[in-house]
DNA sequence: TCCCGTCTAGACCGCTTGGTCTAGACCACT
DNA sequence: AGTGGTCTAGACCAAGCGGTCTAGACGGGA
């Protein structure tokens, strides 16, 4: 698959695998296989056919349910994305017009760290998509338009018109710089610990509050 | 290459291929077409064949010179490693033992960003390497022992002691967090102007500082 | 001129990849 | 019982992979 590295199967409605209607749903083992695969290793490296093995399902099975590996791929990361939710739905519903920032921030942490604790695999398959290409990503992100991140940079927009944030750095550098340290919250908080692991996360957010708030 | 996905070659002296002897230094073509690969695709979804054919060498000349796919890859890596010393040569003699931590970060941060716009290639080779698995990182760093991130946790112990990080931090997690926000350098400064670039390196770099330098 | 070691070209090997295809099992409806 | 649709099993496919191997080109010493 060197010479074409990622491909959409046309004719094919990729929408009906997501929501009450995936398929997957009724796979329990080849969710898992899924997950343990993608987990494991990015989309082009992950094999199908190691999937196949793992959860015992057939070929032609997987073809008729899913139409191709991106398919799975995406009913895998519609369940990802609904648990996804659900650890972060009681922050966005009420914290995210108040003024305290750095509160929500902290808030933020805890529930990804807590979800990285539930399930590891789950974290490594969010941070994973990250590190797809773009054309990937962009295909991914037309089944699942959350756009975080434009969320996200508005909050931050909001939380430097209302002074928290020193005006000197750059909406955009702010929003990426802890969007990176979100991101890579696995390598800094990987003492066993989950006590511990909150104690170093919210240090994370001190260093990022006294580097960037409004003096 | 799935079954056996990172294997070494016994009996071959790959040390051989490194310093003056590299034979690397004699395939101009070889070297331009292994950069462009393994600065596209991490080690394993580099293909070889693809480096032959846009190198114009034949598979039988590469196995006699370079051993296999990991020679032709020290070899090159030994290349860029002394390109990336040149670069933080004239930091490291002098610098190292004064007393201000965030300028000497400041002066990294420079290196790196010249460094990084003098070959993307070369800036992706070194973050690659970080992205790929212990096993493989463990065998590369056999052969380059330059250790660099046990110098730079020296150096923040060091800045600890004389008072300029705040001790609240573990130096652990502030070793990582700096080593991550260098790592993603890239994503961070991407104005294609360098001035602009290498002003938003130091803002970077201010944050950092107002987020770990002691009250 | 012959010989031998070095080097090159590229056919070939075994293996894995995602994807296709066919035969048939199973089931519900007529 | 017959028919047609859905689903499953797995043989098979072409392409790509890293690596091996052999035939021969080339050049210096005897």
């Amino acid at each position: 698959m060197k010479g074409v590295p990622f491909q959409v199967r046309k004719n094919f409605d990729y929408s009906a695998l997501l929501g009450e209607g995936n398929p997957l749903l009724r796979y329990p083992r080849l969710l898992e296989a899924a997950i343990d695969e993608f987990a494991m290793r990015r989309y082009e490296d992950a094999s199908l056919n190691d999937i196949l093995k793992k959860s015992g399902m057939s070929k032609g099975s997987l073809y008729h349910h899913f139409g191709d590996k991106f398919g799975l791929y995406l009913a895998m990361m519609d369940i990802i994305v609904q648990k996804k939710i659900s650890y972060f739905y009681p922050l966005m519903s009420e914290k995210l017009d108040t003024g305290d920032f750095f509160g929500t921030l902290k808030q933020v942490m805890k529930a990804t760290l807590e979800f990285m604790l539930a399930d590891e695999r789950m974290h490594h398959l969010s941070v994973r998509v990250m590190e797809e290409n773009l054309e990937f990503r962009q295909q991914v992100f037309d089944f699942f338009v959350h756009d975080y991140f434009q969320i996200f940079s508005q909050y931050i927009h909001q939380a430097m018109e209302s002074g928290q944030i020193d005006t000197v750095y750059p909406p955009e550098l702010v929003a990426k710089f802890i969007e990176i340290v979100l991101a890579n919250l696995d390598k800094l908080a990987t003492s066993g610990d989950p006590d511990k692991r909150l104690e170093t996360a919210n240090q994370v957010v001190d260093i990022i509050q006294h580097g960037i708030s409004s003096k």
